[in-house]
DNA sequence: CTCTGACATGTCGAGAGTGGAAGGTCAAGG
DNA sequence: CCTTGACCTTCCACTCTCGACATGTCAGAG
């Protein structure tokens, strides 16, 4: 049920269409919460069908410009202050983990190389876009650097993990 | 596509029923790969029907004792090694740091701290786990333990980063 | 002998997420 | 004038996940 927050979310700090908002899913909300055009429009529907949003205005090209209304308002913060966030992770780098046991040592320990690689390579991503965006005042720009900061902090210790892990499996006697 | 690996994982260590299966996901792989009753028993039928695994003995009470195939094993691997994981990650969590905006700075940091809380109490559980957890030799053991270490190293960061959030928004003067 | 609790498998429907196809408008450049 | 590319919305078919429900067996306690 997150997805309609999100929208609500986006539309609290700004009007925009559909296609606005998608934009917007693919730049700021791609690392935390992804979503599709159909998915995306689907609830914009559903959220002006049950008077969380309206449309502000119909531009050219059937555009419709979606605000948000009070009782959305009222939602949203009903959202992030009553209820508990759902984490419910699910991790296939670390399902292959558990696994790790049906491949020879040497496999083991690539894959814990290519994932400290990897993590590495995002830590990089991340500072570059710390870099380039230009933060303003505004809301989602405060509040988006917070996020940011987890992400840096994920991705450094991620690295980290995956190079101890690949330690302590260099480690074992090589007795498979 | 990662709960048919999953269970093929699980039964490459050893033979088991669906129900013994469940357990494993409720213990081990809760906090990795969680999966209900019903996905569990639906995977087993498609698995045993593509040949990946095999009845290998049926006990009292309907129980079937299922074991991993060639094939199977096969699949497994290559799972391993020629895939790369699907890291998309949704965090509900996250979504909402982008989002408090909304909020009063007091509402906002309310959120925080009971974010670095539970991070708190989040590792805590996970060391009482480690210290409960009688850790064999067998492969799930040994990469386990992995995991494990991930997970207290992922709810420490959280809560540093949680308090560092905190004092982020506390420190901008209270100008909402 | 009967009750209870652990063992054990299965079906169903609703909702979330994925990927792609289809259809249409407008502005600007060649 | 015509093409291209950005803009913009809608629909569909599919898989995955969740939670509840249905059905039944077996061992041990009282």
């Amino acid at each position: 049920m997150s997805l309609r927050h999100a929208v609500l979310g986006l539309l609290a700090d700004r009007t925009a269409s559909g296609y606005d908002l998608m934009k917007l899913f693919d730049s700021s909300l791609a690392n935390v919460w992804p979503a599709t055009q159909s998915q995306v429009y689907g609830e914009l529907g559903k959220l002006a069908g049950a008077g969380l949003l309206e449309v502000a205005a119909e531009g050219p090209r059937g555009r419709k410009e979606y605000a948000i209304t009070e009782s959305g308002l009222a939602e949203l913060r009903s959202w992030l202050i009553d209820t508990r966030p759902d984490r419910t992770r699910r991790s296939e780098t670390l399902l292959r983990v558990f696994f790790l046991g049906v491949l020879s040592r040497v496999e083991a320990i690539t894959y814990l190389s290519l994932e400290a690689d990897r993590a590495a390579a995002e830590h990089e991503e991340l500072e570059g876009l710390e870099a380039s965006v230009d933060w303003g005042d505004d809301q989602i720009s405060v509040y988006g650097r917070l996020a940011l900061a987890y992400g840096l902090r994920l991705t450094a210790m991620q690295q980290e993990w995956a190079e101890w892990a690949r330690g302590q499996v260099a480690a074992r006697l090589p007795a498979d």
